[in-house]
DNA sequence: CCTGTTCTTGCACGTTTCTGCATGTATCGT
DNA sequence: ACGATACATGCAGAAACGTGCAAGAACAGG
């Protein structure tokens, strides 16, 4: 991870979640708390943050942006993106779910590669605008927006009128007992009818959502491919999933 | 490979994963490092990239931000926008349908207005997704780039589902004679139907399509209610229309 | 075809920057 | 007040950087 770009997730941070504790990430990213600890004084200097003990805090003590505009997906899912970007062949059709992380296979696939790309969410047609060698195929249906997708029985229906080799889902928990989850019913839902429809399912899986679940069940580990994550290829919760049979590709 | 080529790989590359590191790209491309640099170099001093320890990112986020305000519509259109979303009722349905104008009635739309959007065009509908009031259902087919909209069979066939009270139509082209014109076919189509679903079709015409015409016809004057406009009350052309038995709102 | 010029590329060298560790100091919670 | 934690500073190794230089390719003109 290059210095610069360390930084810049730092102030992300400090928009989405209001603080930063330096040691906690200094563990997620792997680095010394000294290197945390220099890019805050750096950034406290610049007046982009308030240094505190213990972490920084934002310059304006209230406005916590939730809704903090990510550009630019963090690094994980970006590897996570990248592995599952590899994935769709020349010619393929491939079924891209919504959220962050499909967001992001959609700006990594390669601009010359061929494929039709079907998805339900308007965010990742919208991205996929100035992609040259992509297809795309909208399903249409009720938005929901906290979610940003088209669910719903018109969705549904949609859904079965395509077939495809891929289809590449996200989801918000991914957890040995609880399986693969999501925060809403009807979501949850059209992730099925989707996955139904294609050839092959693979899970978008960054690091953040292993271990986690969500109130809905999405798909049982029978229904998968297989899992791409940039967790830790020994971490515990990872190794339970290959031994339940599920192929994890690492994105590293 | 070329040296032109490998700097677009530089940018492709940027802009697929969001960071570029030097050496990962020397080793990928067989050259060395200063290559890569020099290259960097380059494309920092354009402007292209924000050159970095260790590698480059993409320009600062406030440059970007920069640009996506550039892209806000010009006076002329947002004023048609401000009208067109004044003729939307509370609780009414209206089909919206693409390109920019038609976005910028998306963004015009009150945020506590509740109604219901029916669109075709994934822009238009990721742009209301932080609408809080307005209830937005997509049609689905395939996606015409150019256009930035969902056409074809499939889509005709989505748009026959549902019914609507009002249909802001955009168009490229307004002439007394050659009607109300679009490029491509297909769209023309596609606007027809959706025309027919609605109980009022009303044209989004900034003034300057008023007198061009294009390629394909997309309705009859008889098939519009009425037309917005922000060219001047007396320009020749509109009273033409207004001879025609169109009504004319309009914006200014 | 030959020659001089320009551009590109890789290498060598000295410089700058980054990072983690060690040390001593400051701050916090109890 | 005391232990624990966080901090600043200095230092050293590693990595990245810029510059100058020379070899080679591409090119234009004779």
């Amino acid at each position: 991870m290059l210095a610069a770009e360390r930084r810049d997730h730092l102030l992300d941070l400090l928009a989405r979640e209001g603080k930063i504790v330096a040691k906690d990430v200094a563990a997620e990213l792997g680095i010394s708390e000294d290197s945390v600890r220099r890019d805050l004084r750096e950034l406290a200097a610049e007046g982009r943050c308030q240094r505190v003990y213990g972490g920084a805090l934002p310059v304006s003590p209230a406005v916590v942006d939730y809704r903090a505009r990510q550009t630019v997906a963090p690094d994980g899912k970006r590897r996570v993106a990248a592995v599952a970007a590899g994935l769709v062949r020349p010619g393929g059709v491939v079924i891209l779910d919504g959220g962050t992380t499909a967001l992001a296979v959609a700006r990594a696939l390669p601009p010359e590669l061929a494929c039709t790309v079907v998805t339900h969410s308007p965010t990742v047609a919208a991205a996929l605008l100035d992609h040259p060698g992509a297809e795309v195929f909208l399903l249409g249906g009720r938005v929901f927006k906290h979610s940003a997708v088209a669910c719903g029985a018109a969705a549904v229906e949609a859904a079965q009128q395509v077939s495809a080799d891929l289809f590449l889902l996200g989801v918000t928990g991914v957890h040995p007992e609880a399986g693969l989850t999501t925060g809403d019913a009807e979501e949850a839902a059209m992730k099925r009818a989707l996955a139904a429809r294609a050839a092959d399912t693979y899970v978008l899986a960054s690091s953040e959502k292993i271990g986690t679940a969500s109130r809905f069940t999405v798909l049982p580990w029978e229904g998968i491919s297989g899992l791409i994550t940039d967790a830790a290829p020994h971490d515990p919760v990872v190794e339970q999933l290959r031994a339940r049979g599920v192929e994890v590709l690492a994105a590293d």
